[in-house]
RNA sequence: CCGGGUGUGGCGCAGUUGGUAGCGCGGGUGGUUUGGGACCAUCAGGCCGCAGGUUCGAACCCUGUCACUCGGACCA
């Protein structure tokens, strides 16, 4: 036993030896991904595929509550409508991948495979807006999109990725702010209530904003190694778009007008956030809420009788109200045990003859492995009860090692220090130049995560240039 | 894009001075087992990443290339 538990150990890379080989070991070992033959593509295999299934439909019935309606578009973008948006074309001509040959000829237009669409919604937008009262326009579109990266890691940086994004246009630029923070709070409570990642919402600085937008915000986690994680970000483009591209209504004072326009995104790269922020040495945790199965069914001496009939039985009363496996391979149960530990299962439910004869079952947690024994009259009250408990011990332990990994600092000398052979957050005022963003990224390694909208007045001056400040930012080493 | 490491059955690896590929796990079958990765027997499985070159002969030497991986740069 102590040798195959030597191999199960080795089997992951221990999370606090070597975190970004830990993380590779899940994507795989868990089934979650497989490489394809082209640099950065990966396939999502069954099982991980089935998380982001519950990440869509949740989060799409959360946009159709708030009135927005599916649409796709097309995968091609003709170069020339790229191009309208002088700062969005900057910003992803250097990660576009190209069409140039349709079949054996030549194209007269090479074609961008979208990186984005806010370029292909605007074009639309454009011939289907007349006036004010078709206004406002709340689409979504779940697709695929591509960028060129040159170092890419399952989920958190693929060349193609998996994505919803939300593009809609306002009659009013306060209608359409309001949008972007609804979309922003959506995404929060999402990563909150239902990831149980805590996020921290905010603005990003100039530097760190869309190409093209106004002002970008977004909600930042921070992983078990300290590192952030962008994980969702909510755009409002102003005006700049709708005159780029000429989308025009009818205004209520019959003159013609630009109407205001945001967008929105989550992606696939949320799923490395569940894997960086819950998982451990034995592999995945995932929350309750997107796990495939939420209950996995171990008989114990399975062919003893009685014991599948039962271990069936449960199965199928549980299916009602629970995403449930059961697992009657002949695989010893501690092989079931480890496997479904790696699979991040939340709650092991195991079954044998000295159970049945007590009318009960054991539910084992996979955060802590803690044990209750249930009668099986209470599993439709239990089960619900410790899947909560779960989800709010992964919720502790992230916020936990969050506010472990958060300092404040007054002085360049105090951020170095913080940030020497470390990851985690840094609280520092700003002044607002670019200049002294340089200069922390030079000195300390770090970048602007965000400003937060929850301020606090730490110091009156930036500790770069000893400038008055004028707000306070989360510095940390970003994915 | 720069630097380090790695590509050999599904997975993890060994392969000596160049001589024609081996081990463990896993898989199939039969049986015994089952409360933390069980055991016995038996069977199957290889274009040595890919393409060139050197050689009588290449997994091994040379060149190129692709991919994975770690670090850095870049990056909604």
């Amino acid at each position: 036993m102590s040798e195959s538990n030597k191999k199960l150990v080795e089997a992951i890379t221990p999370i606090n030896e070597d975190f970004a080989q830990w993380y590779t070991d899940i994507c795989k070992k868990a089934e979650l991904v497989d490489y394809s033959s082209v640099k950065g593509c990966v396939i999502l295999r069954p099982y991980g595929y089935a998380i982001w299934e519950n990440i869509q439909h949740i989060l799409d019935g959360m946009f159709k509550e708030t009135g927005h309606q599916n649409v796709a578009m097309p995968l091609f973008i003709p170069e020339s409508l790229l191009q309208k948006e002088k700062d969005h074309v900057e910003g992803f001509a250097p990660e576009c991948a190209w069409v140039t040959m349709g079949g054996t000829e030549q194209l007269e237009e090479k074609l961008c495979i979208r990186p984005t669409s806010e370029t292909l919604f605007c074009d639309h937008f454009a011939h289907v807006l007349q006036s004010y009262r078709d206004l406002p326009l709340l689409y979504n579109q779940w697709c695929s999109v591509v960028r060129w990266e040159k170092t890419t890691r399952p989920f958190l940086r693929s060349r193609e990725f998996w994505w919803q994004e939300g593009h809609t246009i306002h009659e009013t630029p306060e209608q359409a702010i309001a949008e972007t923070e609804q979309q922003l709070n959506c995404y929060a409570d999402f990563c909150e209530n239902y990831l149980r990642i805590p996020v921290i919402k905010g603005r990003k600085t100039d530097s760190e904003k869309f190409s093209g937008a106004e002002a970008t915000y977004t909600i930042e986690a921070m992983m078990h190694d300290g590192k952030a994680l962008q994980s969702g970000t909510s755009h409002y483009f102003g005006d700049g778009f709708s005159r780029a591209f000429n989308v025009q209504f009818a205004g209520r004072d019959n003159k013609l007008q630009y109407p205001y326009q945001t967008s929105w995104g989550m992606s696939t790269r949320i799923v490395g956030a569940i894997i960086m922020t819950h998982g451990d040495d034995e592999g995945l945790i995932l929350p309750p809420a997107v796990a495939p199965i939420q209950v996995v069914i171990v008989p114990i001496a399975q062919h003893k009788p009685g014991v599948l009939d039962k271990a069936a039985e449960l199965k199928q009363r549980l299916a009602k109200s629970f995403r449930v496996h059961l697992d009657d391979s002949d695989n010893s149960p501690g092989w079931k045990f480890s496997q479904y530990e790696m699979k991040g299962v939340p709650l092991r439910l195991e079954i044998g003859p000295k159970d049945i004869e007590k009318n009960q079952c054991v539910l084992v947690r996979r955060d802590n492995r803690e044990k209750y024994f249930v009668p099986l009259d209470d599993l439709e009250t239990e089960i619900p009860r410790v899947l909560g408990l779960l989800a709010d011990g992964l919720y502790e332990k992230a916020l936990q090692n969050r506010e472990n990994n958060t300092v404040s600092c007054t002085t360049m000398e105090e951020i170095i220090k913080a940030a020497d052979g470390k990851n985690g957050f840094i609280k520092a005022m700003w002044c607002g130049d670019e200049a002294c963003e340089d200069m922390m990224k030079e000195k300390a390694g770090l970048s602007s995560r965000c400003m937060p909208f929850e301020q606090e007045q730490l110091s009156d001056v930036c500790p770069c240039c000893g400038k008055p400040a004028k707000s306070m930012v989360i510095w940390g080493k970003a994915y």
